[in-house]
RNA sequence: GGGCGAUUAGCUCAGUUGGUAGAGCGCCUGCCUUACAAGCAGGAUGUCACUGGUUCGAGUCCAGUAUCGCCCACCA
């Protein structure tokens, strides 16, 4: 790929980098899974996107957070696969392109069946292939080769055998139910599918006649037009004020029919007059009642919301108009008693956003509590699937317990079809509600099956309605990989290992792959489940299409670089899987914690143009590892630190959390190898005679090479690109660091003692920078220091690390005593070791009282917290040994340390 | 009406099993030091929402309160 001699600029451009690394992976097939691949499967199925238009910054957030999973255990040598796809999205494409008939002033009706679905089709196409190709941009791992759509031909088919399978097992039937009606798109829609709005309404009170004339009872309603759909009142069985009444029968106003007052349990008798109007083709209650005291189901409606025959003379008004006519026909007859302002919950079509209307109407459903028991005893006897964060388990497990059927069909076009066909010549060529039919895998078969049953001379019509578009997401994680076939695919990868996603959608998909999974597979589709949060706007706003607050992933990948996006995105992330929130400036299109990110990126650039360029031309490779013996305290100190990272970013990620290994990275790579490391070695590596050069090169190449490796993952496009200039990669000889192994601690070079000795040589290296900042003395000006410590092993830590002081701190000469001589210095101290500056005639006497005063009063406040507790019997006694025994160390140096301050300031 | 989450530095957020608070951004000071000014060095900043409890010790555990946000729900 690159120039083996780095010649770099000294800005990263990720714009070059990622569509070159995006197109060589994708060309030579990196991420294309092998069944025969060695390793334990790794399996991930995208959710797959709508097309319906672009991505938004969820799904860039989502796929970076997969991405991450999947190239890591990619490297940790499992046989991937990550499969990727999207979906037809019934409704919301259907909503599109209706609105788009709107525009030109048609309707669904205007146009036929077949040139709606070429279309759809065209509409698929572009969405999808926009949507496909910007995936590519986020850099996924996905194996194109696998790519599958929800209406694809296999898929369909997938469709149309669970369909028939379910149907054959009695968990789908067809009949005539309450159902939420949408009508907007003139549809039956799921529960789910509605969202409950919060909406000022108003609560109309009426009275109904009792037929004998004896009185009357006072009803109240939310919707007076269902009046017209009344077939009874109903009072609670234990409420006095009514029980005599029970049997009695009401005259309804407006319609004058003859209605029985019933008792019911469900009746609240301490709610507004404790009797209920009963409206059981209308309201879900009411259904149940009505089913309960056999009342009849008078529907007032039609499917667009207007009222049918059966509501008089309000016959052909909109519901919302009937409403208001229905409410004055009721004042002038003298029965409505009041009217008063009520707030109260309305459920709204999700995709239609109105109201929807409880409508008695024939639809499909699947029998739910078969497969929703099946899916709870895999929760709950074998906690499968595992929810991270855990608290979604219950979410998830009370949904499942309180599920009710499915409807499953919608009156719409855009879908997989019904596999259902009516023998229509039985009655006179329509669909009715008695019309037989039989559920087949085609025409043909279906013709043949009806052939069968009803003789040769018979006409069939298929169901003219699709399928809920969760009905095929629900078999995503097995129909992608071929099921029903037994494919290899399928026995290797399926169940599949986690899935990520929102919370938004446990109901609506997660939910559903698991009760279909344990149908047809016997099996829950994945072990885990990664709940992820929202990505919230700078406001700390939901981003959405309605409101207009989205931010276009795109723009911000333009400017900064996706991994520079997928870096921000990832390390907002905390362990409990909360939202996350994007900072953006709308005017200019920048975003702070994006540019953080992307500075990020540029450091590593930076890092490793440096590292490269101080390799005389060598890969990592050719000079070899280091070897432990050859190596000097600085190298050993940054390979125990980077081991020690690598172990905590791999137990991170095993447990999902993301977040925390993107900010260890950051630290490790940042502060430890560029703050420290990089300026440790500069000296040994402009030396090129210094005999541990080849040491210190070895070095840097090795712990470069790993952080390349570890930030892989997070930053592919960069990482990539830099890893195969540093390794000097041809074109052909295929070594590409997506597949390459990630690195594994090696515990052996783990040294905590190491660790905490250099901490002292950093504490010196500050404590001396910030005396020079804190006199004033000139940056480039070398100076004179004294280090004094009682302490011998205080004093051989410091002498065996002379030369890094001195490099870093710009010390000329530097003394390292036991005694400390007496005269005004410029003075500080960390731990038990004095730092002395003899700055000859640049001592102000008062900075430095004003510096020591401020530390003593530091010291001293230390001093007291611990003597405090050290002198409390109860914290001596109960405490832990090693808690105790730490506080006596922490006095003793803070003492130590008071003395030393105390001392000089004596002298001042 | 149930349930869940949040409340820590000016802002955005970390804080593992209780041991005495951290990061990034921003701010202040000084540096164009031959990897990086998208940078380097130094610095300042907190009644951990409130009240009580458990404990030698609470940001952390328990109970309650307040504010904000989310999910679910068939009081007409």
């Amino acid at each position: 790929m690159t120039a083996h001699t780095p010649n770099l600029s000294s800005q990263y451009d990720p714009s070059i980098t990622e569509s070159k690394w995006q197109t060589y992976w994708e060309e030579n097939e990196v991420f294309k899974a092998d069944p025969d691949h060695p390793g334990t499967p790794y399996c991930v199925v995208i959710p797959p996107p709508n097309v319906t238009g672009s991505l938004h910054m969820g799904h860039a957030f989502e796929n970076a957070l997969i991405d991450l999973l999947v190239r890591y255990h990619r490297m940790q040598g499992r046989n991937t696969l990550w499969l990727p796809g999207t979906d037809h999205a019934s409704i919301a494409v259907s909503n599109i392109l209706d609105n788009e008939l709107r525009s030109q002033g048609k309707t669904r009706k205007d146009v036929d069946r077949d040139s709606y679905l070429e279309r759809a089709w065209e509409w698929k196409a572009e969405s999808g292939g926009t949507i496909v190709n910007q995936l590519r941009r986020l850099g996924v791992s996905t194996d194109w080769s696998r790519e599958r759509f929800t209406m694809d031909k296999g898929l369909s088919r997938a469709v149309v055998k669970a369909f028939k399978y379910l149907y054959e097992k009695g968990l789908i039937y067809r009949g005539n139910y309450l159902v939420n009606w949408c009508p907007a798109s003139q549809s039956a829609v799921s529960d789910v599918e509605t969202e409950s709005k919060e909406v000022d309404g108003h609560l109309w009170h009426f009275r109904y006649p009792l037929s004998d004339g004896s009185g009357h009872m006072e009803v109240a309603t939310t919707r007076p037009e269902t009046m017209l759909g009344d077939t009874g009142v109903a009072v609670n069985p234990n409420d006095d004020r009514y029980k005599d009444m029970i049997g009695k029968t009401l005259t309804l106003p407006i319609m004058n029919r003859e209605i029985p007052i019933v008792a019911d349990e469900l009746v609240d008798p301490e709610f507004g007059t404790g009797c209920v109007k009963v409206t059981p083709a209308h309201d879900p209650n009411d259904f149940e009642m009505g089913k309960r005291h056999d009342l009849p189901f008078i529907n007032i409606m039609n499917k667009d919301g207007t009222l049918n025959e059966n509501a008089g003379e309000f016959v052909g008004q909109d519901r919302f108009e009937a409403r208001k006519n229905v409410v004055q026909r009721l004042k002038d007859d003298g029965v409505l008693i009041k009217t008063e302002d009520y707030r109260h919950a309305v459920p709204y079509s999700d995709r239609g956003k109105v109201p929807v209307e409880p409508l008695l109407s024939t639809q499909w459903f699947v029998k739910i509590r078969p497969m929703a028991d099946r899916a709870l005893d895999f929760l709950d006897k074998q906690d499968n699937p595992v929810f991270v964060p855990e608290r979604w388990t219950k979410v998830y497990r009370d949904w499942l317990v309180a599920l009710k059927d499915w409807c499953i069909s919608r009156q719409l076009w855009w879908g997989h079809q019904i596999p259902a066909w009516y023998i229509v010549s039985e009655t006179g060529g329509e669909i009715t509600d008695s019309t037989p039919f039989v559920v087949a895998e085609n025409a043909e078969m279906a013709q043949e099956m009806a052939e069968e049953q009803f003789g040769d001379h018979i006409e069939i019509k298929q169901d003219p309605d699709v399928l809920d578009t969760w009905f095929s997401s629900g078999l995503w994680p097995f129909s992608t990989m071929g099921w029903p076939d037994k494919t290899k695919d399928l026995a290797t990868y399926y169940p599949t290992t986690t899935l990520v996603t929102g919370f938004d959608i446990i109901f609506f998909w997660v939910a559903r792959m698991t009760m279909m999974a344990g149908e047809f597979t016997g099996k829950m589709p994945f072990s885990s489940v990664y709940i992820h949060g929202l990505v919230r706007d700078e406001n700390n706003q939901k981003m959405s299409k309605s409101k207009g607050n989205g931010i276009d992933p795109l723009i911000l990948i333009d400017k900064y670089g996706t991994d520079a996006l997928r870096y921000a995105l990832v390390r907002e992330v905390a362990g409990a899987g909360q939202d996350i929130r994007l900072a953006y400036n709308r005017k200019t299109d920048e975003s702070e914690s994006v540019e953080a990110a992307r500075n990020f990126t540029n450091k590593i650039w930076n890092a490793s143009r440096f590292v490269m360029m101080n390799l005389d031309g060598q890969a990592p490779e050719a000079l070899g590892e280091p070897n432990v013996e050859n190596l000097e305290l600085s190298d050993r100190w940054i390979l125990s630190r980077f081991n020690q990272t690598t172990q905590r970013v791999c137990a991170s990620i095993d447990k999902f959390g993301m977040g925390e290994a993107a900010k260890e990275l950051y630290d490790f790579t940042w502060r430890d190898f560029c703050d420290w490391y990089i300026e440790l070695v500069k000296s040994r590596l402009f030396d090129k005679e210094n005999p541990s050069r080849a040491a210190a090169q070895q070095t840097l190449a090795y712990v470069l090479d790993g952080i390349l490796k570890l930030l892989h993952p997070f930053m592919p496009h960069i990482t990539e690109e830099v890893w195969q200039t540093l390794n000097q990669c041809q074109p052909d000889d295929e070594w590409v660091l997506a597949i390459a192994a990630y690195p594994k601690p090696n515990a052996d070079l783990i040294s905590p003692e190491l660790e905490q000795q250099f901490d002292l040589l950093i504490d010196t290296i500050r404590t001396i920078r910030n005396l020079r900042a804190e006199a004033g003395v000139k940056p480039n000006l070398k100076v004179q220091t004294i280090l004094q410590s009682e302490n011998e092993q205080e004093r051989q830590i410091i002498t065996s690390g002379e030369t890094y002081i001195k490099d870093l701190a710009k010390v000329e000469d530097l003394t390292v005593s036991d005694t400390a001589p007496e005269q005004k210095m410029f003075a500080g101290v960390t731990g038990t070791v004095q730092v002395l500056l003899p700055l000859e005639g640049l001592v102000d006497v008062d900075a430095l009282r004003a510096k020591l005063t401020k530390d003593l009063g530091k010291v001293d406040g230390e001093i007291k917290s611990l003597q405090g507790r050290l002198n409390n019997p109860k914290f001596v006694d109960k405490a832990p040994e090693d808690v105790v025994q730490g506080a006596r160390d922490a006095l003793a140096e803070a003492e130590k340390q008071a003395e030393i301050l105390k001392g000089r300031l004596d002298q001042l």
